[in-house]
DNA sequence: AACGCGGGGTC
DNA sequence: GACCCAGCGTT
């Protein structure tokens, strides 16, 4: 980022603030206790969302002082339909804390607000330059989005290395002269101009800024990864029984829940899972009635699981390193099993809970 | 590095 | 119905 750039850039989206700027309630006040309030309630929350929430919130409670001594109840009340209520806790604990140990001025420093619990980079560095008039960036949604653009930034937003990469561009962008007006004009040009589908590059103050619109790549900007959906996987489980006895199974050290126990189960589905039965556990199983269905849903796995009753055929036999083994239930109990594995059992007893 | 956490607006 | 929103804490 050449000095011209960055002073262009400073110059026009100051311009451009001071001309549209909403008239927004947590604006009309210095006081740092009421726009911490705000920058709370704005998170992950919409400005017209939180308008009527913040203006009773702070009639209510005018001070940190006045919250932190206030049954949280009351709080919770005024949060009601806002959502994410944690984020009225932290802001408790973070009221008394600043009662407790300062007398209930609020830290002007993003580093000491960023101790307080429920304070983080955002909302630290929102409070210390909004209200403090400190040098320090403020990232949030909108922030990653236009500096994603304004610098073409190829690194996925939502992973850490992508935001350090921006939070590192705005932190270099913020003036010391206006710098909370400076972080709220990239939030308010995200939110107005800037925006996620279709913005309206006609009338953006810093098109001639833009890397992404010299480019013509502002569409294909932020990049993000996708979160992918969990694979589905269909497996079919085997409850095999032989006089108070269950044949169960050890998982591969490693793997999906390694060195738990199972009832031995195959990626498969139908008929085709006996062939499955035999190369992985040696087993030579006719599948009968399907008993059950287990559906269990892993970060990255959508399990569908049937559980058949069997029968063995054959005696155990083959070289296969899970090799099953007969186990009454009493110490079946005592082996480590997963919460998706108790649950097959418990099909396989017919709804018997298995003891801890 | 990925989730849970709420509720609502948008396309 | 998917995506997104003035994010943070936890794992």
């Amino acid at each position: 980022m050449t000095p011209q750039r960055t002073a262009a850039l400073r110059r026009r989206l100051l311009a451009w603030f001071d001309a549209h700027r909403r008239d927004l309630p947590w604006r009309r006040t210095p006081d740092p206790w009421r726009i911490w309030v705000s920058e709370v309630m704005l998170q992950q929350t919409r400005v017209e969302t939180v308008i009527p929430y913040y203006e009773r919130f702070v009639t209510a409670f005018p001070t940190a002082a006045a919250l932190a001594t206030a049954p949280v109840e009351q709080a919770l009340r005024l949060w009601a339909g806002l959502g994410y209520y944690s984020r009225v806790r932290n802001l408790k604990r973070a009221a008394e804390a600043t009662v407790a140990e300062r007398g209930g001025v609020v830290p002007d420093r993003a580093a000491k607000l960023a101790e307080l619990p429920g304070v983080g980079p955002y909302i630290s560095g929102a409070v210390a330059s909004i209200a403090f008039n400190e040098r320090v960036p403020a990232v949030d949604g909108n922030v990653l989005r236009v500096l994603s653009r304004v610098c073409a930034i190829e690194t996925p937003i939502n992973t850490l290395p992508g935001r350090e990469e921006i939070t590192g561009i705005a932190a270099n962008l913020v003036p010391s002269k206006r710098p909370g007006d400076f972080n709220q004009s990239l939030m308010e040009l995200g939110a107005a101009v800037c925006v996620p589908r279709n913005p309206d590059c006609a009338t953006c103050p810093v098109r001639g800024q833009c890397a992404a619109f010299e480019r013509g790549v502002v569409d294909e900007l932020p990049r993000r990864v996708a979160k992918r959906k969990p694979r589905i996987v269909h497996a079919v489980a085997a409850v095999v029984r032989k006089r108070g006895k269950l044949l169960i199974a050890r998982r591969a050290e490693g793997g999906l829940l390694g060195g738990l126990w199972r009832l031995p189960a195959v990626e498969a589905t139908g008929k085709s899972a006996e062939g499955a039965f035999r190369r992985e556990y040696g087993l030579d199983l006719a599948l009968g009635p399907r008993v059950g269905e287990v559906r269990h849903l892993f970060t990255h796995v959508d399990l569908r699981l049937e559980v058949h009753e069997a029968k063995l055929v054959a005696p155990i036999s083959g070289d296969v390193q899970a090799r099953p083994k007969w186990s009454t239930l009493d110490s079946i109990a005592k082996h480590a099993v997963s919460t998706l594995d108790r649950r097959v059992l418990a099909i396989a007893l017919n709804g018997d809970p298995v003891a801890e």
